[in-house]
Order: structure tokens, then sequence, then C-alpha cells
DNA sequence: CGCATCCTTGAGGGCCATCAAAATGCGTGG
DNA sequence: CCACGCATTTTGATGGCCCTCAAGGATGCG
């Protein structure tokens, strides 16, 4: 069965850890998981799903497009994280009772909610789904890791392109966007506060990959001929992402 | 109980989630833990203790030193992490197979290990250790996201004097040095891999908090007689590191 | 068609990188 | 005790990346 149909069985839950360990979650634990959320619900663009410090009592799973995990401090915003279909925003939470930052919107979003209550079921009685779980709020620390890592060592335009290079290989692996373009919510001020670099510089940056012929980017959405070539010139590779090999504990 | 005498207790695991949701475990569940663990080894400084991509069949904790996660990549060392005794290292290995960093330690190190397939029956056996397990790993996942905003909001001294606050404040979560003295076996070299800048810009943002009466450096050890003016100053709040008030799920 | 938002471009300045080299501290062995 | 070698820290000079301030152009929506 192949991604898109899989996802059509579990509307819901269907990206929940595809292309990484979901081939190792029973048809139980899957259907379980699906039965658990419930009615989607949409966010406009800048809605703030969960504030941080707030005590919270039920986590969320994205189903269409793109959440941000930000800090602001002063007046100033950074995005210390960003979310795709299948993720499952502020699973965190539910170990942790508050986060530490907030989860934001970034245009048109839709959303399930899972109680905290019932997760807290799936933990005694379902060992293996309980796992995975676990293992999902660690893929997303990989990424921070990685992220971490890109401030550190790249320079602007290479951190606007590995931010597209890991994007474009987190949807694909819920089977979404293989093609050449890749459609987001994102302005350049949006990259720029998730890059660390002002919105004036990322315009330059955004520019930059023009000007080497790596990627056109037109109001967040980006297109280009030649994925491997960005990648090659961002330094992604997708070891971190987890993808595929992975078994469950 | 104070916390060293807590430590007195059980050697190998008594700073385990410290000053953090320890008090929420069971003396049962504490007891178990502290059996699960091996005898303790000591690591010398530079030594691997996890090398990334390996596949790994146990986890260690940290007891004794400090031990660096670090991403190497083309001759270039960026360091991801840091860790602190009671830092249960390599926790996340558990559920991920494998590691998408080096852990290295900095300095002489004591760890101790625990077997995958003991934490495994933890799961199925001990639904509370299991979740504050789970939660230990969320919490480092908490400070990878202060990194992330820290790298793309401060300047070079400010990330130093930052990455000293948490610091202290993490040692004096499991009862150690509460005083004007920080003991770190860091070089400015390893200041400058964490900070992501170079070694020489390192050593003058370390320059500059002499020069602002902050705080004096000398081969990783930090001399303060004002920890409030040197978190002030790097905009440190410890919130993000979930001290005290937090219960499990 | 007016307005708001976003994108683009220019100028000047500060933080930080790199190259180079000297000074300091520390352990080892004479 | 002193000499030596090595790692670490310090200092200087030059240049690049990125910042801020400022203003103009494009795009989309009511």
């Amino acid at each position: 069965m192949d991604v898109a149909s899989h996802q059509d069985q579990f509307p819901l839950t269907g990206a929940f850890l595809a292309g990484r360990l979901r081939h190792r979650l029973s048809e139980s634990d899957k259907a379980h998981l699906e039965s658990l959320a419930g009615t989607p619900r949409p966010l406009k663009d800048g809605d703030r799903l969960v504030a941080r410090g707030a005590r919270i009592e039920r986590a969320h799973i994205l189903i269409d497009g793109f959440m941000l995990s930000v800090i602001e401090k002063g007046g100033d915003r950074f995005v210390v994280g960003v979310h795709v279909p299948g993720d499952f925003v502020d699973l965190h939470g539910f170990a942790l009772q508050r986060l530490d930052h907030d989860l934001v919107a970034a245009g048109s979003v839709r959303v399930a909610e899972i109680e905290h209550r019932r997760l807290q079921r799936v933990m005694t009685g379902r060992p293996a789904l309980a796992g995975a779980l676990w293992a999902a709020t660690l893929l997303e620390a990989a990424i921070h890791r990685r992220w971490i890592r890109n401030l550190e060592a790249l320079d602007a335009p290479r951190r606007i392109a590995h931010l597209f290079a890991e994007l474009h290989q987190r949807m694909a692996m819920t089977g979404r966007n293989v093609s050449r373009t890749l459609r987001t919510p994102f302005t350049q001020t949006d990259l720029a506060d998730m890059c660390g670099v002002s919105p004036i510089h990322a315009n330059r940056a955004v520019g930059r990959l023009r000007e080497l012929g790596l990627a056109k980017i037109r109001r967040g959405d980006l297109y280009t001929s030649d994925w491997k070539a960005l990648e090659a010139y961002a330094g992604f590779d997708p070891e971190y992402l987890y993808g595929g090999s992975l078994s469950s504990p």
C-alpha cells in the first residue's frame, strides 16, 4: 500500500512517523491512535495553539499546514522549530506538563487533539505505541541538534537552503511533495527568524540562492530543478532524520 | 534529607533528575534504577563513549565530570550539547537505536552503564519510571531549544555567559557548586565550539566578560562575585530547565 | 483603487573570521 | 631546580558577513 492510500485509511494520524518507524507499528496500534484523535480543528495564520508556560492537558497532531515553535523575548521572535503534517507538535507537553515555547500556526492549519489522559492509558496498556511516541519526541530533538550545528556552521544562504532541504525531505517521508516546488506560507521575515538573521539579510540570502541557480523562492514557495545540488550546497545529510531503517525499542 | 546524603544513598543514579522531577519517583523506582546500573567506568579526556551511527545496546549515566555531544564535519567540530553529572547522556539511543552525534568526555569522567534490555523491562513493568526516563530526554530537548534561541539572539560574550549560567544552575540542581567558582575542563576552543565562534573570538569574548567585571574565566574555571549580574547580562531565565515544580505524567 | 504587507535595494558600521605571531602556563625529563 | 616542549591563551591586522537605518517597488486584497 502506498503512503497516500494509507493516509486515506487513517486521515488524522496516517502521517504520524510515516517514513520512519511507522511501519513497525501494529495495525491495532495504528487504529488505536487514530481512534484517540478528536475532530480536526482549523487554525488561522498566527493563531497560538499553545502558550509557553501554560498547563496543558491535551496534545495535538498536525494534519495540514505548518506550525512554528517560537520563543519570544522582549519584542523579538525566535523560531526554534518547524512542524510539518504528521508531527505531534506538543507531545512533549504530555511528559512535561507545560512547554518552554509557544506553538503558532504558519498559514492555514488543521490539527486534531488527543487528551493526555488517553495517552496515559497508552503508557500502561500499549508499550509498543508508547515507545513510538517517545521516539517521535526524540526525532524532534535530533532536528534541534542539527539546527544548532547549522547555526554554528553555516552562513545565511546555506541555512535557508538547509531549511528547505529538510522540509522537503520531511514532507517526502509522509508522501508529500516530491516535485520541483515546495510550497510554504513563510515570509522572508519567517525565514529570518528561523535562521537567526535579519529580514533584510534573509532577502539577500534568498537572492544569493537565485544568483547561484540553486533555487527561486517567491512568497515562501521554493522552485528548484535540482534538489541534489541544493542539498549539497547546504551540506544536507538526511541521516539525522532517522528515515526508514529505524526499529522500535 | 539533603541532596548530598541522598546521593550517598544512590551513588550511581542519585543525581538523576535531581532538582527536577526526582522527588516524584517512588523509593522503589529510585532503588530499582540504582540496581540497574553497572560498575562505574572511568573515561579520559577526549574518549569517545558513543560514536555517531553505531548501533547501541546500552545507555550511560554520567556520575562525575562533563561530556559533550559533538557533530564533526569535514575536520570541524560542533558541540551541540553539554552534559553534567546525573545526565543520562545517551538515553535517547534507547528509543532510537543509534545516535546522530558523538558523545565525548571532556576531562576525566566516570559513567555507569545500563543495558537496553533492562530498560525494556522498565517500559512494561514500571510506567512511572518509564515516564521519568521519557521526561529526562525531553529536558535535553528543551535545552536544545534554548541553545537555538541563544545562537539566534546573542553575541559571543553573552553566549559564553549564558553557557556558564546554565551549567551553574544545572549543577546546583544536583547539589553541586553553589559557590563563586564553577570548575570545568573546557578550553577556550571548547567554549568556541559550543558557541559557534572561532577560538580567537572566544578569547576576546572571555576578555570582554572580565572587562565588564562579570566573570573571570581561567582554564575553564569561572570566578564571579555576582551570578545574578552574569545571568542578567546573558538573559538567562531558568524556566526552560523545568526545575522543581514538575510532576510526572 | 487605495492600503497593507511583503520584497528589494543602498549606505555605513559592528561583530566576527582568518592569518600570523608572541606570551603564558604546565608537565616532563635532565 | 631548571630546561624544554607542547598546548593554551593573548594580541594585532585585515577582510567578510551581517546589522541597522532608510527608502522605494511589488503584490494582493477589500
